[in-house]
RNA sequence: GCGCCCGUAGCUCAGCUGGAUAGAGCGGCUGCCUUCUAAGCAGCGGGUCGGAGGUUCGAAUCCUCCCGGGCGUGCCA
């Protein structure tokens, strides 16, 4: 690689300048290497000398010239140095290198731009994990495409990712012993008998609906029971119901998880009493009130929380703080959780448990990603499971479609809160982003099927002459896929996952550039050979980051 | 009150571990289809980077304070 070439050339300057005298010794300073923000300056940048001048109190462009005069550059690779701005020094690689990305796509294919950075390492990546209290809804598709696409790329630089999904299907919780008794009263008032939706319970038309099914079902079954036994039947039935159609939204959104992980599970195997009891053995409990506390203030929290309430029940931290530990025992090298902004609140005595139990929190992440506020237009809609207001996730994949979706969740940094107009993605459906980048896609295949029906074919890359690739937009095309493994490397490194959006629409623009300008089935059987060959190179770059985006990548449109 | 996220072009956002002339998409206006898909390309406009101080050779980026929006701060999950 030519970074790699590039870094060492500097360091190797930089070595030789400081045997000159010209740079002071090692000044522990950690320099950049990336692309310029302008790239008519070059392809590649570096500030190290200003780094080394700001530490050394020096001329930043003196060091820049003296490092320069320095440097060892074969010329097939880097065609240009040079001195610019307050001190960078910039690289321009030269055309002979960039024809080799075309070689090197065409030989790794579907492999190109895979890394080991993870080192084969095992990474358990949970994300979704809503309650089982209704339908997905649209914030829950930002986390699964969040998720599902980290895991693809993390995957891609060498990490063995497992996907989990957390079903909180402890009969023990509040919430869903609420939701029971909303679907009782609801069983109920279908046969005309008193009862009334907790005041805390769900509003939404979808348990009505459950409630309906439930009746042709299994009829009356449940009308003359017990109270505590047809509550305990109607949770049974609720979570089964609602789990699968997580699943199935889930399934629709082009995402498999590894796992379904089963709160309850943690109760079966005595996990959670477990877990509570290595708390206690580790002094990091108290009992007050009543209730078992969890000493987290000694561990970087503002306040104790309650691990065991006052009757009996653990609390939903005990559970999960056993979920962390479940997960270490099971060989884990990482551990990443992906929740939403409602849960900020739980990272601090999560993390505060699980290092009570004596594992290291520096392999536990916890990423928070902001909220998505819907619009019908101008008007915002207000969100609540409870108050029944809610959009569901397969309306969504039925108005705008999969692809749109998963790529419209990635437009943005998980950090910032997405705004979604329902309308708009509705009525610009052909306009959205997605479609740009699909339509390279497409228009790829196209050349490839109209060189196929004239006979045409792609020859073996030994007998490609590439160097007959040197117009500016095949050089700025070849250019963007050489970049591919750096942006994957970065976006998983960095959990950025909205990065291959970004470079998906860049790559997807450099071809089209290079389409309007450039013909590829034309008279000069050379040219297209090498042409074609390019073009292949950019469709399995683009399938590579569609794959990863979760998006299809059509042939024709 | 305290904690976290956000505030950058008309709109939605990138850029934020300090670096060059602050970018993109959408929307607006103007051109480009005899030839591999016009769901495309080219061009024109568009900015007190919320505000004020500070650190620095250099700040959208770091620090302090303030303003605005969102979320959290349960023996809910």
């Amino acid at each position: 690689m030519a970074r790699e070439l590039i870094k060492e050339a500097l360091s190797k300057a930089l070595a030789a300048a400081r045997e000159a005298g010209e740079v002071p010794g090692d000044l522990g300073v950690e320099a950049e290497l990336r692309p310029p923000r302008d790239r008519r300056w070059g392809d590649i940048s570096t500030n190290l000398p200003m780094v080394i001048a700001s530490a050394a109190n020096l001329n930043p462009r003196a060091v820049a010239q003296a490092m320069v005069a320095r440097l060892d550059l074969p010329e097939e690779v880097v065609q240009k140095v040079e001195v610019a701005g307050a001190g960078f020094i910039n690289f321009t690689l030269s055309p002979e290198w960039l024809r080799g990305v075309v070689r090197r796509v065409l030989t790794e294919g579907e492999n190109y731009g895979r890394s080991d950075a993870g080192g084969g390492k095992k990474l358990l990546l949970e994300f979704v994990s809503a309650n089982p209290t209704g339908p997905l809804a649209v914030v829950q598709g930002r986390a699964a495409a969040i998720g599902d696409t980290l895991a693809n790329l993390l995957a891609h630089t060498g990490w063995r990712v497992s996907r989990e999904y957390y079903v909180n299907d402890a009969t023990n919780s509040t919430q869903v012993r609420r939701f029971a008794e909303t679907l009782e009263a609801r069983y109920l008032q279908h046969f005309g008998r008193e009862a009334a939706v907790p005041e805390d319970g769900y509003q939404g038309d979808y348990v009505v609906e459950m409630a309906e099914e439930l009746v042709k079902e299994q009829g009356e079954r449940y009308l003359d029971m017990e109270p505590e036994e047809r509550l305990s039947a109607l949770t049974e039935y609720s979570l089964q119901r609602i789990v699968e159609s997580q699943r199935r939204d889930m399934q629709a959104f082009g995402i498999e998880f590894d796992t379904w992980f089963l709160e309850s599970s943690l109760y079966e195997n005595h996990e959670v009493e477990a877990t509570m009891d290595a708390l206690k053995a580790g002094g990091y409990t108290y009992e007050a009130e009543g209730a078992l506390w969890l000493r987290a203030t000694e561990l970087g929290d503002e306040q104790d929380h309650v691990l065991v309430r006052r009757d009996g029940r653990p609390s939903y931290l005990a559970a999960d703080i056993a979920y962390h530990r479940n997960k270490f025992e099971r060989g884990f090298d990482r551990l990443v959780d992906i929740w939403g902004p409602d849960h900020h609140g739980h990272i601090t005595r999560l993390k505060a448990g699980v290092q009570a139990l004596g594992y290291d929190a520096g392999r536990f992440e916890i990423l928070i990603h902001q909220i998505v506020r819907l619009f019908r237009g101008s008007e915002m809609v207000r969100m609540s499971k409870r108050a029944g207001d809610i959009v569901p996730l397969s309306g969504l994949v039925d108005d705008v479609g999969k692809d749109a979706a998963r790529f419209f969740f990635l437009m943005q940094s998980m950090e910032s809160h997405l705004d979604f107009d329902l309308e708009l993605a509705k009525k610009q459906a052909a306009d959205n982003p997605v479609y740009y980048v699909q339509y390279a896609h497409a228009r790829i295949c196209s050349i490839l099927r109209s060189a196929e029906e004239k006979g045409i074919s792609l020859p073996e890359i030994e007998a490609v002459d590439l160097d007959l690739l040197g117009e500016p937009e095949e050089l700025e095309l070849m250019r963007k896929l050489a970049d591919l493994p750096e942006e994957i490397s970065q976006a998983a490194a960095r959990y950025e996952p909205h990065r291959m959006t970004r470079y998906a629409r860049e790559l997807a623009s450099v071809f089209h550039v290079f389409y309007t300008k450039c013909r590829v089935l034309g008279d000069d059987p050379a040219l297209t050979g090498a042409r074609l060959a390019m073009v292949t190179a950019a469709r399995t770059a683009l399938g590579i980051v569609l794959r990863i985006l979760g998006v299809s990548a059509p042939e024709r449109m």
